[in-house]
RNA sequence: GCUCCUGUGGUGUAGUCCGGUUAAGCAUACUGCCCUCUCAAGGCAGUGAUCCCGGGUUCAAAUCCCGGCGGGAGCACCA
């Protein structure tokens, strides 16, 4: 080796080539494009699954979840399953089923199939039953206070040893004669256990609640970690993604499926997203709501899917800055300004170019002899022109003309130049030239008798500091062109030099982002 | 507290499994120039990381081993 390190670069280099030529070889390595391969993936044969809960409206951090599984199906030209994850009659509602479907439709996430795990209550009985019967499972009447004390100090209670036919009449029971909480069924698991949730955990449980597909039909429910390993199973996922929080849970999952002797697909995790100041959580959301902080689930402000929409932010959008978070379980704090730059590509090709004046104050020119001009609606692109007509009164933004001094020039954008006259509560200006002359500070500009006033809404943070931020949504008086009421509710506008805007209404844009 | 996961520029990631081709690629943010009758988009260039820290193995470590530290999560008859 020393022998070796002596001999100069040039020199190890020919000895190599002359004796191992397969040492150099370059091995592939290159770089990967979109999401990490899948282990033990056939191409044809991977499902994935996007089980969410009808208890809510798709927000992010659905869209990154259904996402990562649509294109792991895509990747594979496998298939993917749309499962409604309804086990709890107590959360579940009817709308929730259709605003997901809405939202994956809006998206651009297709699914091969849908399914609710509802569907399948008798099949998880039976395999309930067989758990039961293998003594895999028993049934417990202890109160919720002392199966939890236990679990804490890792001690057994007396059901865990009850017979096979005393859990056989307490299963039975579970359907008939006990009141909700006063019985479940949990795994036999392993109470010393130093994963928590291997310790006994809970398998069924009575509800009495009213489900939204079903009605009153059943009363008792498995719970999650039951339905998902079982249901996975069935539907033939081959790999099942869920975010990290349900990692320890991989054990009970596995050793579900290894007690019913059951396929096993292959569990993965990756993080979950969610923005700075913007949760997404219905304990933090539903509040606001319904306090009327915030304006509806579709209010701007929110990390809703809804509310992404109607603040323009496109799905493609969503779908690259998704693929750009890449699947990982590292932490994230995830950046706004990235998701921001996706859009603003993809929306600037399609956005209408207006003007639009905020505080604004009257510019008059004396000697004007336009009497309309033809405007661009894009810079680049072929998407139309607009007239504008011209009498010499004009609103132009305040702020643009508050260090204004007599004498003065400006370049009334695409329209000619003005020489500063008198400054007062109006501005008073003459025509001073059509030619365009870069030094000339170029500002925007709307007609008094063709003007439309609006209100524009700005979101902001909406937590700063785990706090509600009182001033998170910002309303701005703004004067557009009348143009602006021909276009269509939802048009992706850009206010030149203030930013991109979605049309809500004829009297409100909401600020998408500069 | 216990257990698990995680730690690459301001931010998000690639590379880490199989140590050397790269003192680290891309995106975003920022700066400058070009283009442009927008503070947009587009083009070009640049700033910015001793790869959490400390040891060890090795001719060679972001990559392997050991020990710390930081961050997150779980400890529900909710998913």
């Amino acid at each position: 080796m020393t022998e070796i390190n002596r001999l100069s670069v040039a020199e190890q280099k020919s000895e190599l080539e002359s004796n191992f030529p397969e040492l150099l070889v370059i091995k592939p390595k290159q770089e990967r494009i979109g999401l990490p391969s899948l282990e033990g993936a056939e191409n044809g044969k991977v499902v994935t699954r996007f089980p969410p809960e009808p208890n809510g409206y798709p927000h992010i951090g659905h869209a990154k979840a259904a996402i990562i599984d649509e294109e792991y199906a895509k990747m594979y030209n496998g298939k993917l399953i749309l499962r409604f994850d309804d086990t709890n009659p107590e959360n579940e509602r009817l709308e929730y089923y259709a605003a997901i479907k809405v939202g994956l439709d809006w998206l651009g996430v297709k699914y091969d199939r849908v399914k609710n795990t509802s569907d399948d209550i008798e099949l998880i009985y039976k395999k309930g039953m067989q758990m039961i019967e293998s003594n895999h499972a028993y049934v417990c009447t202890c109160n919720q206070e002392t199966i939890s004390k236990n679990r804490r100090e890792m001690k057994s209670c007396k059901c865990r040893s009850g017979d096979l036919d005393q859990n056989i009449k307490r299963w039975h029971g579970m359907f008939e004669k006990y009141n909700p909480g006063d019985a479940i069924v949990r795994f036999r698991g392993n109470m010393t256990s130093e994963n928590t949730v291997m310790r006994d955990p809970v398998l069924f449980r009575i509800i009495e609640g009213n489900h939204p597909l079903l009605m009153n039909k059943y009363r008792v429910w498995p719970n999650y970690d039951f339905a998902v390993a079982i249901e996975d199973s069935i539907d033939g996922v081959t790999h099942a993604f869920r975010t990290k929080e349900y990692e320890l849970r991989n054990e009970l999952y596995y050793a579900i499926l290894d007690r019913l002797q059951m396929r096993k697909p292959k569990m993965l995790e990756f993080s979950r997203l969610e923005f700075e100041g913007m949760p997404v959580s219905k304990r933090i959301l539903k509040p606001l709501v319904e306090e009327g902080r915030v304006s509806g689930y579709d209010d701007p402000r929110l990390p809703t899917l809804e509310a992404m929409r109607r603040r323009g932010i496109v799905p493609e959008a969503i779908r690259k800055f998704v693929l750009s978070l890449s699947f990982t379980k590292s932490d994230t704090l995830a950046p706004f300004d990235s998701l921001e730059s996706f859009n603003r590509k993809i929306i600037d090709a399609i956005s209408i170019r207006l003007f639009m004046v905020t505080e604004p104050i009257k510019l008059i020119v004396k000697n004007n002899k336009v009497t309309y001009v033809e405007l661009k609606n894009h810079p680049q692109k072929d998407i139309g022109k607009r007239k504008v007509e011209v009498d010499g009164v004009f609103y132009v933004s305040g702020n643009d003309v508050k260090d204004l001094k007599v004498g003065n020039q400006l370049r009334l954008i695409e329209l000619y130049n003005v020489k500063i006259t008198k400054i007062g509560s109006d501005i008073e200006a003459e025509y001073s030239g059509d030619d365009f002359k870069a030094e000339l500070p170029k500002i925007q500009w709307i007609t008094q008798k063709s003007s439309t006033k609006i209100n524009i809404l700005i979101p902001k943070t909406l937590f700063v500091n785990e706090k509600f931020n009182e001033d998170s949504l910002e309303t701005i008086q703004a004067f557009t062109e009348k143009y602006y009421l021909e276009l269509n509710e939802g048009a992706e506008i850009q206010f030149v030099r203030f930013g991109y805007c979605r049309k809500d209404s004829a009297i409100q844009a909401i600020y998408t982002h500069k």
